[in-house]
DNA sequence: CGGCATCCATTTTGATACTG
DNA sequence: CAGTATCAAAATGGATGCCG
């Protein structure tokens, strides 16, 4: 099957060429926190098939984007890994969720699916690099059942699924209170004193967590232009 | 018809949700150096036909991203411009852009079409804000028939459509060096000596003017990840 | 020129069943 | 769990005709 294209010669044109069907820069977010298997994958993507990832991933694969790999012992299955190149759409995927927080996000509906991962995300597409100037720093996120790490050094984070090595600190948080604090300003503060979060570890690192990630004011779309 | 979504409380996906049908953020692109006729947005489109560039134009009008206008007389023409939502798409599609100019662009297909507002919307992804700081500027460029203009303003870029009223500055070359030099590297001063290029007007405005887009070195996506 | 409507051939997708 | 295979529904592309 011929690949569809834009036939443009043009930067945008060519990336969507590789990137724009549907669901494929999903797919990438889903890798940006690390290593996935297939049926990781498709959970978190509800109401795509199992023929059409497979499809995807397989894109993704000739076109040096993703790669499948073996998870490392005890585990040994198989799972797919960005690649460099697509690593670095991490940031522009990043700054089309940035737009979202601040034009789209709107409330959840009832037929909403939600994964704390997006979340996480989220929080990485509003780091404030000035704001972690001189901070060196692991946060570890147990969110419900999911664990997230977050590396901090100077000005640049990582963010990552599954759990850190040396947290210098630790916040726990259900997955409704999590959703509050990064898409509804609640603040982490007042999640702990409703019993939904709690935080241990170094007091100065936790202390600077929260002034990390600059949150988007909400805005309507409507009219008022 | 409904409308389809990835039923996903996450900021990418109700991004995409918006924008991620196929041409709607090439269109987005046209728009972002000026609004456009109908007409216009066809011909930087090819492939896309009169009823989908309608739809997706509607689509984009009740999402409040962009608005039908008339242009200022003498023309009295109608056209599509952006919202200020529309416009702050213009990031994330710079970033997309610089991925491409990295990972994608290769040489240009026998079946590829060229705008040279293209390439200027590649100029400004690759614009470096350091190297502008204290500059104010204002550069036209003339590229065979098609006009656009700079402005520059301490680590600001502006780029649109059309002539400036007071240009600091005007470069005068054809599309094939145009394209040249924002994709291939070639220096402008050598566009110069072969006679695809011309320029004028303040000479220390046009001193800084190379050092202002950092280009990247294109990459291979190939397997040696 | 600036659109909308219609018809039709192709692709893409979504959902499900099935296999190693 | 990791996919293939299959089929129906939806989106797209291209042509064409219409109308102000």
């Amino acid at each position: 099957m011929e690949q569809r294209t834009y036939n443009q010669y043009c930067a945008t044109a060519r990336t969507l060429d590789l990137v724009g069907e549907r669901w494929t820069l999903l797919l990438i977010r889903e890798l940006l926190t690390g290593p996935k298997r297939f049926s990781d994958l498709q959970a978190g993507l509800r109401g795509l098939g199992t023929g059409l990832l497979a499809a995807r991933l397989k894109h993704l694969e000739r076109e040096g984007l993703a790669r499948k790999i073996t998870l490392p012992p005890p585990a040994r299955t198989p799972a797919y890994a960005l690649t460099e190149a697509g690593e670095e759409l991490g940031p522009p995927i990043l700054g089309l969720a940035r737009w979202g927080l601040k034009w789209a996000m709107g409330e959840p509906r009832e037929t909403d699916t939600f994964h704390a991962g997006w979340a996480v995300l989220g929080l990485k597409a509003c780091f404030d690099a000035e704001a972690a100037a001189g901070l060196r720093a692991v946060y570890e996120f147990r969110i419900d059942d999911e664990v997230f790490h977050a590396r901090v050094d100077d000005g640049t984070v990582e963010v990552l699924h599954g759990p850190a090595q040396h947290p210098d600190a630790t916040v726990t948080i259900s997955e409704a209170a999590f959703l509050d604090v990064t898409s509804r300003g609640l603040s982490f503060a007042e999640a702990v004193k409703t019993g939904a979060a709690s935080a241990s570890g170094d007091r100065g690192a936790l202390r600077r967590l929260a002034g990390l990630f600059r949150l988007p004011a909400p805005r309507s779309r409507d009219i008022t232009d």
